[in-house]
RNA sequence: GGAUCGGUAGCUCAAUGGUAGAGUAGCGGCCUUUUAAGCCGUGGGUUGUGGGUUCGAGUCCCACCCGAUCCA
């Protein structure tokens, strides 16, 4: 483990690892050569992938008698692999964005000066290499050094594949940084030595930008909308709190954007979409990450009927970016998934009955099936049926299908269907026993929509469920009153989206930094911690003008300012011991 | 929240309660076209953290930290 110790002469950091101060060692050496470790500029050079293109051009018209030459090329980028066949030929593998190139070079071609930098040369750092590409006897397009630059250096060893021999004498390969702990929390370590890895987001940002164009095709404007919310509001979830100092008010990350953009309905836009990140204060695993990302769109004039449509388009259109062809099954989560439109369509009530054996509506079986799952008993009717449902008809739910029409008392958002005020437009989309997207036909009607935000409030509070919602945001009900069209609305989770295309099960797997515990916490460190946190919170109450004005306050200030004091030295806060030093 | 599994050198992994090891990377040397080159030599550890049992703990016990998988 590298242990970093402040060094009390320059404020610099000594190192107690021997890879490190060899390379810092190194470093050194290469300012003493007058070069610096840290080069501002890099020389004009082609990415290692159009030499490859170029050489393979330059093949095509190429005979025995005159070999394809690539004069004077330039490269730059990461060497991985350092062969050195003796004093007078080397091989580096040098590894830029598109990809590696060998550069083969001795003392002839790069000189006095290039072989003092090769001496101060580690695996990590970057170079510019200029030179002819050709063959080598065996056969690589091989850069020929003419002149070699220095441009990082890189202090941390990369941790690179290696092979070892097994107890048969066998060669076996090993992948590096195979831990997935720390793939994650060292992302950069694990896209660097991990092709595969960068890949998926590469595949990622494809997924994103299909849909984009996609719904740009379709008329649709990005919008961005808040992400600090005063009432949060759109999904059934425990949002995030934070404080906004100069406002003096508690703010909530946004768990759903739905909100917001309806008001842009409301104003006159048509067609407006959103793919940002949701927050959501809930359990992690491979399938959840507090922050994640979703794509919301709205459309005037539209319904749920066109929201499938939609979002099989979009999903279609994504898949075939991805393959580049018309292939459209996919391994996913054990199952093999047929993606080819149109989606199977189901209605809720059906499957309930089909899968858990009785009417929805039979009010003694649900609550003896209750029991039986183990569902708590103090939730509403309507959201035990659901859990029933989740328990026994999603799973089945593998190949893609819209379930279709929710009972009203679980949907407060949608609107119900115009000959039945029981049943809501609503559908949701399950792939592989997954949701992907939750849809319906907007409820514009105010005065409903006030009833069922305050209903959901009520139900929440006697039931006590922590995901409800604890306040009405009256603003939403206030822009209703200003008409909002009809509408569709529809949202998809891109994580989970782009886990099912590219066939990963866990979402950390998709995700560049996915959330994690902090390192090398333990319980005393845990609880200082929390008290630190809970010592800025009591700090900035007291800068409050309201407090002020209570009379008494200045010496209740004092004394708790005073003893915030105590406990910042207690914890060794650095803060306080500056102040006193 | 519960169950199970895991955390040992930079990396990948060994080690019946009995001197913490190998490969590789590193460092030094040899080698003029290698393909995760090869050969010789060599340094490298608070075994996740803190307790306990024991003559002796990587190993057994307890608590905790960080993950993984499954369940709720």
């Amino acid at each position: 483990m590298r242990v970093l110790l402040p060094c009390p002469a320059n404020g610099d950091v000594m190192s107690e690892d021997e890879y490190r101060a060899i390379r810092e060692g190194k470093r050194d050496a290469l300012s003493a050569l007058g070069l610096n470790p840290y080069e501002v500029r890099t020389p004009p050079r082609k990415p290692n992938g159009v030499l490859r293109e170029e050489f393979d051009a330059a093949e095509k018209t190429a005979t025995e008698e005159n070999p394809a030459v690539l004069k004077d090329c330039a490269i730059a980028g990461r060497v991985l692999a350092n062969r050195k066949m003796g004093k007078k030929a080397i091989f580096l593998d040098v590894y830029d964005g598109s990809g590696k190139l060998q550069v083969y070079m001795n003392e002839k071609g790069i000189g006095v000066q290039g072989m003092s930098i090769y001496e101060n040369l580690d695996l990590g750092d970057f170079v510019w290499v200029k030179g002819d590409v050709q063959r080598t006897r065996t056969g690589e397009i091989t850069l020929f050094a003419s002149e070699l630059r220095f441009l990082t250096k890189a202090l941390g060893v990369p941790p690179l594949p290696r092979e070892f021999t097994d107890e048969e004498g066998n060669k076996k390969s090993v992948d590096a940084l195979t831990d997935s702990e720390l793939r994650h929390r060292k992302r950069y370590l694990d896209l660097m030595v991990h092709g595969d890895v960068r890949e998926r987001f590469v595949q990622r940002s494809t997924v994103v930008t299909t849909i984009r164009h996609y719904l740009e095709g379709e008329g649709f404007l990005e919008v961005e909308t808040p992400m600090l919310h005063p009432v949060p509001g759109g999904a059934r979830a425990r949002p995030f709190i934070t404080h906004h100092n100069t406002l003096h008010m508690n703010m909530y990350l946004r768990i759903a954007p739905e909100l917001y953009l309806k008001r842009l309905l409301v104003g006159g836009f048509e067609r407006v979409f959103e793919i940002n990140r949701n927050f959501r204060n809930e359990g992690i695993d491979h399938t959840h990450n507090p922050e994640f990302t979703m794509l919301e769109l709205y459309e005037a004039y539209a319904d749920y009927e066109r929201m499938m449509e939609l979002t099989q388009g979009m999903i279609v259109a994504a898949a075939k970016a991805l393959r580049g062809n018309d292939d459209l099954k996919f391994q996913w989560n054990g199952h093999q998934i047929e993606l080819t439109p149109p989606f199977r369509r189901a209605k809720y009530a059906d499957l309930f009955k089909e899968h858990v054996g009785f009417e929805m509506t039979d009010k003694d079986k649900v609550a003896a099936e209750a029991v039986k799952l183990g569902i708590d008993p103090k939730q509403d009717y309507w959201n035990t049926v659901n859990e029933i449902l989740e328990h026994h008809v999603e799973p089945t739910l593998i190949q893609p299908t819209f379930l279709i029409d929710y009972p009203t008392a679980i949907c407060p958002l949608t609107k119900s269907k115009p000959d039945n005020p029981d049943i809501a437009e609503r559908f949701e989309l399950f792939i592989g026993g997954v949701e992907f997207a939750n849809a319906f036909s907007e409820l514009n009607e105010p005065v409903e929509q006030l009833r069922r935000f305050e209903e959901q409030v009520e139900l929440g509070k006697a039931s006590q469920d922590v995901e409800a919602p604890k306040e009405v945001d009256y603003d939403y009900v206030e822009a209703l009153e200003a008409g909002m069209p009809p509408a569709g609305g529809l949202g998809v989770g891109i994580d989970r989206l782009v886990m099912l295309l590219t066939g990963t099960d866990s979402i950390r797997e998709v995700i560049l930094f996915p959330h994690m515990r902090r390192e090398h916490l333990n319980q005393q460190d845990a609880s200082v911690q929390r008290a630190r946190i809970a010592i800025e919170s009591v700090l900035e109450e007291l800068d409050s003008p309201e407090l002020r004005k209570i009379e008494g306050f200045k010496q209740l200030h004092d004394r708790l300012a005073e003893l915030v004091g105590h406990a910042r030295v207690l914890l060794g806060d650095p803060k306080e011991e500056t102040k006193q030093g």
